[in-house]
DNA sequence: TTTTCATGAAACAAATGATGTTACGAAAAA
DNA sequence: TTTTTCGTAACATCATTTGTTTCATGAAAA
């Protein structure tokens, strides 16, 4: 099956937009990600739609971060990109009318509930400022093993 | 997305044959599951390569279960079909150069190997023999239900 | 005002992966 | 020998994600 990586994609383009002063347009953004500008106009327009980045036009124009980046936590932008479906195993036949097969759906999809629940509180649990200082600990454990050698 | 739904399948058709006395044809169980019989062939395949079930062809041929239906887990069916890919989400570039990326896969990965542990640990905690007496409570009260009415 | 730069959006194409289908061979029993 | 049933390969179908092309719209610069 073929994953869905949004949410690493704009996990990817907000970081990026975080350590930039001025707007960052679609442009740069697909270069860093290695895609097309219209994926990340795309892909973007949900963080729009919840209010979590805003675009301009224009010249100087392009995408910034409207929130706080210790108030944004993985899950809302989870959230803001629809909830796509966590799990790539589900049901062979969601509303099956066999009693057996009813049985194994109800053994599944409690189980998959149960781990689904566990993601959906780590991802509420991690912000995008956690994950700025991670990405400053490495640089500077990175510059450190640089000086070294 | 489409899901992966062998681990459904392969339940349902493994409960069908424990209330069987004899061995059950591919056809048969293609009719139960709404499919092939090849397609049953294919997957059932994995679990005999597993040693969970075994077959016979010609007249009387089919399907039976070689294990003892306490012994056999959720996880092990999950491991006989080759332990599928858990998640529809994933990372957009799993080996990138670019420490923000890094710093996002690590987040990510991190979670989602909690969410599968516990995902696995309740897999390997459920065996055929609970899904029958499930099975047989639900099918009990179906019938009480129905004699009321 | 005209040009340039940028997003917005629709429509289409490509790539991927699960499932379904067809066809034929091999083995076992009637 | 005929029938049944699995084993396997090859191909077709379907669904979904991602990528691409195209044009319109708005905003700033020239
Ligand atoms: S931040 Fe631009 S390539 Fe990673
Ligand atoms: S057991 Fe045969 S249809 Fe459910």
């Amino acid at each position: 099956m073929k994953r869905d990586s949004r949410l690493s994609s704009v996990l990817h383009a907000l970081l990026h937009m975080a350590e930039q002063d001025g707007p960052v347009t679609s442009e740069t953004l697909a270069l860093c990600l290695g895609t097309n500008p219209v994926v990340v106009r795309r892909t973007m327009g949900y963080l729009r739609q919840a209010g979590i980045v805003t675009s301009e036009r224009g010249h100087a124009g392009g995408w910034r971060i409207h929130a706080d980046l210790g108030s944004v936590t993985l899950r809302q932008l989870h959230e803001a990109l629809g909830e796509p479906a966590t799990f790539a195993i589900g049901n062979r036949n969601e509303t099956p009318e066999c009693l057996v097969e009813q049985t194994v759906n109800a053994a599944l999809e409690g189980t998959f509930a149960e781990a689904e629940a566990l993601l959906l509180t780590r991802f509420s649990e991690i912000t995008l400022a956690d994950l700025a200082s991670d990405f400053a600990r490495r640089h500077s454990a990175l510059r450190h093993s640089r000086n070294k050698s």
